[in-house]
DNA sequence: TGTTAGCACTCAATATGCTTTAGTGCTAAC
DNA sequence: GTTAGCACTAAAGCATATTGAGTGCTAACA
């Protein structure tokens, strides 16, 4: 499969997507002849394009039209980019984050931002906590049969769940249970919360073994909750931009995906998955993506890591001809920032 | 402005109107007269024809065509609809919402039922607690220099602060806190909290009161945070079965209409200001909406109230070419049935 | 042997003109 | 007041040229 291309033909290729990217037009021989600095004429530039049509890198949408490029020639422009990437200087303006008070406000306006600056879809995942560590458990009376249990979590997450008790509980109890879960769960992790853990509590319990069930389960439950991490959008009518995806099926299979964030999560599970190498970024060209039905988008993802093991995905998704190179550099940047800020913040 | 038409004009008009939003075709005089029970040929229908399009009620988009309603025709429609609407027996099918246990949730699903049941873009306001009272406060210690303030508003509705403090707080003045601020603000709505409860408190507080200042301003912050009302979506891209929305122009301001949610904040004042007259259903046809440019979309929204001076506002919007009284069936009903579920909750 | 000029060819896109169709308004008769 | 009939209109559909950007191939050249 991976060929060695001549450097003629490498160089002519590259410029064959490279001007398809700017203008979404098939590109002929007589563009390249002329826009290359290989002084060569268009005669012979078509025989190198047969060539490597030939190859699977380009393809003519009909007889008398220029070539655009393959999933295989993206591939390979998107790869060689790819590689390039040492530490980026330059590159587009500095991208401004504001530092805000709540997690989930700034990551929607980390989407809001890539969204401006790539001109294409963008999606944010809030972070997983899979391994978090429990801070603080507070129990309070709300009404007299109901009791709220509040969980903050490694990071000032908070939250809450309501239990509905039988019997009337008593100040004096609350408080003894406050200081039972405190002790015996904090700092630990959920797949820490062990049948022992549990056992060791209801023994000390006494005569309330009974609520420390429903406790235990309403603190299981919040943390839980939590880990169904919610994902923002924005940007979604970026798509009408390019017309290749602005059709009818194309535009509503798109803006139903952002609307209903289920399949953003396969994009999500699969970038967590495929992990840190290279930078971190990945590409998805075409079928390579984890939507169905979506041949003519390239996905590109990251991870983000505030730190804490709070990790979660950013994404674009667009038109396979895209400005990958704009999105690559974007997307680090703005990563670089969003953890540079949660270090900052603790 | 409001002529009273002969019946049978009245008759010829709403015929049109109804033909017109079955088909969205433009409809001719044959078609009238072969479908009504009048019993006139086409040629009379023409002369009443030209006499309601000189009224403003109908009009020709080109010479060849026929009638199709202007802004004026909808409004005779659908007022004439809101008149007759006594109790509605039958209409559309049972609605189903479940019972969930988060009010957010349970918003959004309403939200979907409605998009799925009348094929329109439907919104929801999460309620708004202008006059809520607070239940119960609750500060506990999270760090050294760190504590916590919850806050239960009426509904079970809980915000939660941090407040960073100059000096450590024992345990013991944190109790002494909280019950100062139980005594003093429960059963409150914000506007109730005078200075003079507060200099009370502080009065009370002793060598605390700084710290009050603090508080305070924690537990008003998280109050209003709350009347920062959630707007929630779906079905958006249902605007893509109508035709006359989906142009590249309307849809990209529609979507992103439904995506920034800011201009949908316009459509929840102007319904609450309106308030409850006539069933508590508005409908705003054409340039009547609450939006620029959406001249070819009507919106239709109505005020459900869960108890507690809980309001919110319902919404769809669609093509001006809208089923009306679907609509209003289908929103009337499940407004009743939210109200419902509400009222069964406590 | 690699490069290039030249030419015949292809196919999409655009323009052109013709026909059909669904509607109108007006007039004259019932 | 109602209606049949007719001339008229504009959009929409359809077939048929015209144009233009691009190709592949061949033959000549360095």
């Amino acid at each position: 499969m991976a060929e060695i291309l001549s450097d003629r033909k490498h160089k002519i290729l590259k410029a064959i997507i490279q001007n398809y990217l700017d203008t979404g037009e098939p590109v002929g021989s007589r563009t390249i002849s002329k826009d290359t600095d290989l002084n060569l004429s268009s005669a012979t530039i078509r025989n190198e394009m047969a060539d490597l049509e030939e190859m699977g890198y380009i393809i003519q949408p009909h007889t008398s039209a220029g070539r655009i490029p393959t999933d295989k020639g993206y591939r390979f422009y998107v790869d060689e980019l790819i590689e390039g990437r040492e530490e980026e200087i330059g590159g587009p303006a500095e991208i401004v984050i504001q530092k805000q008070d709540k997690i989930d406000r700034m990551l929607k306006q980390v989407a809001k931002v890539l969204a401006n600056n790539t001109n294409y879809a963008a999606m944010i995942s809030s972070p997983v906590f899979h391994r978090s560590k429990i801070k603080f458990i507070q129990l309070s009376q709300v009404d007299k049969f109901q009791v709220m249990a509040i969980v903050v979590v490694e990071g000032n997450i908070i939250k809450n769940k309501v239990i509905s008790t039988d019997e009337e509980v008593d100040g004096e109890t609350l408080l003894k249970l406050n200081v039972l879960l405190n002790t015996n769960l904090n700092g630990l992790t959920l797949d820490e919360i062990s049948l022992g853990t549990i056992a060791q509590m209801k023994a000390q319990a006494g005569e309330y073994a009974l609520l420390v069930d429903d406790v235990i389960e309403a603190v299981v439950n919040a943390v839980q909750e939590d880990e169904e991490y919610e994902i923002y959008t924005s940007g979604a009518t970026n798509i009408f931009r390019y017309p290749e995806l602005s059709d009818q099926k194309n535009a509503t299979a798109l803006i139903s995906t952002f609307e209903e964030k289920n399949q953003l999560r396969s994009i999500v599970s699969r970038s967590m998955e495929n992990g840190n190498e290279k930078n971190g970024i990945q590409v998805y060209i075409g079928d390579e993506s984890p939507f169905q039905n979506m041949k003519d988008c390239s996905v590109v993802t990251a991870t983000y890591d505030l730190g804490n093991d709070m990790k979660g995905t950013v994404g674009i998704i667009g038109p396979k001809r895209m400005d990958y190179e704009n999105v690559m550099k974007t997307m680090s940047k703005l990563l670089k920032q969003l953890e540079q800020i949660a270090k900052k913040d603790r």
